[in-house]
DNA sequence: CCCTGATTCGC
DNA sequence: GCGAATCAGG
């Protein structure tokens, strides 16, 4: 697969709404989680939130004597890695969380670069009560400018399996007063439970009871063994 | 182990 | 430019 316009597009219009890496790739089809990462990158829209690159602490006071213990590798120069990256913005450490760039003012477009170095002036920000999941911005009830990077589109998932099996017994109705006898194949839409009043310390019902548990007969009058519950092993 | 994103580097 | 391999934190 190669990169069309419509699936960068696509990268990144799921990348900066908060899907992750693999959820795009399963998205964009053909492309690895990895791949994903790669173009991100290379198209320059990477921020956010790394589970690895949280690392910013002050260095430290007390703590001097022990080895680092660290660089088992090559450790080559730390300057000039490759490409210079235009680092752009090396402020100085913002005392508050590193939120998503505040709004611009004027032009509303979410461009990546940020590259404004000193804004003196503090903007006309709308007041940010809290920061919710995928890093949109939760607002007061007063103000009025809708959140820019709106609710991340997340995966649905239908808030009930079918109307099928609304009135059976499921997975989640069972505890140890009903009985647990499967009815049906697992996996398959109507799949549920027996569901009736349970045999008073058995974990099916009477009836169920007498095909989950027989008498063992006497060597040579072996009965053969009932059809599984399950209807025997399935095959995919 | 699973997940995540970041980085490297041969192609 | 691409992406597998690798790294490293959660």
């Amino acid at each position: 697969m190669s990169w069309t316009d419509e699936r960068i597009e696509k990268l990144t219009k799921m990348w900066e709404g908060g899907s992750t890496a693999s959820q795009i790739a399963e998205e964009l089809g053909g492309v690895s989680r990895n791949a994903v990462i790669g173009k991100a990158h290379r198209l320059g829209l990477k921020a956010r939130p790394s589970p690895v690159k949280a690392n910013d602490k002050t260095a430290d006071r007390a703590e001097a004597a022990p080895a680092p213990a660290k660089a088992a590798k090559p450790a080559p120069e730390p300057a000039a890695p490759r490409a210079a990256p235009a680092a752009p913005a090396p402020r100085a450490a913002a005392p508050t969380a590193p939120t998503p760039a505040a709004p611009a003012p004027r032009a509303a477009a979410p461009a990546a670069a940020v590259p404004a170095g000193d804004a003196p002036a503090a903007a006309p920000q709308p007041r940010i009560v809290s920061v919710g999941p995928g890093g949109f911005l939760r607002q007061g009830p007063g103000d009025q400018q809708a959140p820019i990077p709106p609710a991340p589109p997340r995966r649905l998932v239908p808030a009930k399996p079918s109307p099928e099996i609304a009135d059976k017994t499921s997975l989640l109705d069972l505890n140890d007063r009903i009985c647990r006898w499967p009815m049906g194949h697992p996996g398959e839409a109507d799949f549920h439970f027996c569901g009736e009043k349970v045999n008073p310390g058995f974990p099916y019902c009477v009836e169920h009871c007498g095909r989950a548990f027989q008498a063992q007969l006497p060597r040579g009058h072996r009965r053969p063994p009932p059809p599984l519950p399950f209807g025997g092993p399935r095959v995919r």
